[in-house]
DNA sequence: CATCCGATCTAGACAGTGACAAGATACCAG
DNA sequence: CTGGTATCTTGTCACTGTCTAGATCGGATG
């Protein structure tokens, strides 16, 4: 979560206009209510998330979410939309530094524990709503990243079909990432999460010649 | 689900009291409501959950699930322990009638498509009491049974680690099944569920003898 | 500068929900 | 027949998401 956050009291504000709690106008409402979003479902999931609570951490009134996103559900949708940009921007950036098939795998893992929030929307479809054109757009643009690279390796070994291997590198990934996230690995794999996902993913593709 | 449901109007009662549309004790309101929860959960995910909706269905007051659940929490407690008993006995059967470790985890992907309300449920703790005693127990069971077979398999290949082999196998199961549930996958997979999971799930152990 | 207009936020209300307390009913052991 | 316990009901509370109407701000237009 690199992102900064911008509250009600802002600098901007009181040049301008005396002290006050609760300027009529956040500056960037949008963004402040994600983001506290965000902190409320690594904190109790997204089922326990309450547009009102959300208010009242940002500081404003109830009915003040509605106007930005409409909806619960609307809510949801944006995060889940930002939240497969972010996993696309993360995917490329590891396969454009590695060119290592591998490493992509690692790095589906990574974002998927250290952005969990996102993670926990992205997979539940009946949250938010999947048929969004935002989202759908970022959503492929994501899976794009996860078969191109497959693609290229099966250039190297024909036997491969690039749409099931993929998928099997993706479950795996995605798997793992989840029964990580939920606590049901046994302890035995110790907590550091890079090598631990590194080991089992090495798994799929043993035969293949040493890129993968 | 092999149980049969006891609803309110059940014959017995009939024979010894006048018609009534609701008796003021249900009979099996634990079970009735459990299955109403399934196809609620089937329906709308158990996010959209209601217990008031539910009392209603089975034609009680809105504070009877309390009585049998405490909580609603408590509920979904009951339905993930039923879940990964389910599960465990799933896996067992599999493995005894086939032997075959790529079969078991075909019966993984089956049963995670096929009772899809449990395992939308066994895999979000924060929506459960995850320390509850018979809880755990149900699904250190179910767990030993993806471990058991591998452990076997490691004995004819020493380069298995099984811990991290048999971790990688559920991983890939259970990814699988959740970006089948989610409708993440392409389409050009076909609808066929159990043989595209035979084909995913053969990419790994390739280079194990037949058996895997 | 004045004015208007749209974007942004507030205030109030409503039905629905989970949880709790207190009471009613049914069944069963004695 | 009777007392006690498990089961279920009724009433209530704070809270939630959503809808309505209204208040306030900021910026563009004249």
């Amino acid at each position: 979560m690199t992102r900064s956050i911008c509250y009600a009291g802002d600098m901007r504000k009181r040049a301008t206009a005396p002290i006050r709690a609760h300027p009529y106008h956040h500056g960037n409402l949008r963004r402040a209510l994600l983001d506290a979003a965000l902190e409320s479902i690594a904190a109790a999931g997204p089922a326990a998330l309450s547009l009102r609570e959300l208010a009242r951490r940002v500081g404003v009134s109830h009915a003040a979410p509605a106007h930005h996103f409409g909806d619960k559900a609307g809510l949801l949708t944006a995060l889940a939309t930002e939240g497969y940009r972010l996993l696309a921007a993360t995917l490329r950036e590891a396969w454009e530094r590695t060119g290592n098939f591998l490493d992509v795998g690692v790095a589906y893992v990574r974002f998927s524990i250290e952005h969990r929030p996102y993670v926990a929307v992205m997979f539940r479809p009946e949250l938010y709503r999947a048929g969004d054109p935002a989202l759908v757009e970022a959503r492929q643009a994501a899976s794009e990243l996860l078969y191109g690279p497959l693609r290229q390796l099966a250039r190297d070994d024909p036997a491969l079909d690039p749409l099931r291997a993929g998928l099997a590198a993706w479950s795996l990934a995605h798997g793992f990432a989840e029964l990580w996230t939920t606590g049901a690995l046994p302890p035995e794999l110790g907590d550091d999460l890079e090598q631990a996902a590194r080991d089992v993913l090495a798994y799929l593709f043993r035969p293949v010649p040493p890129s993968g």
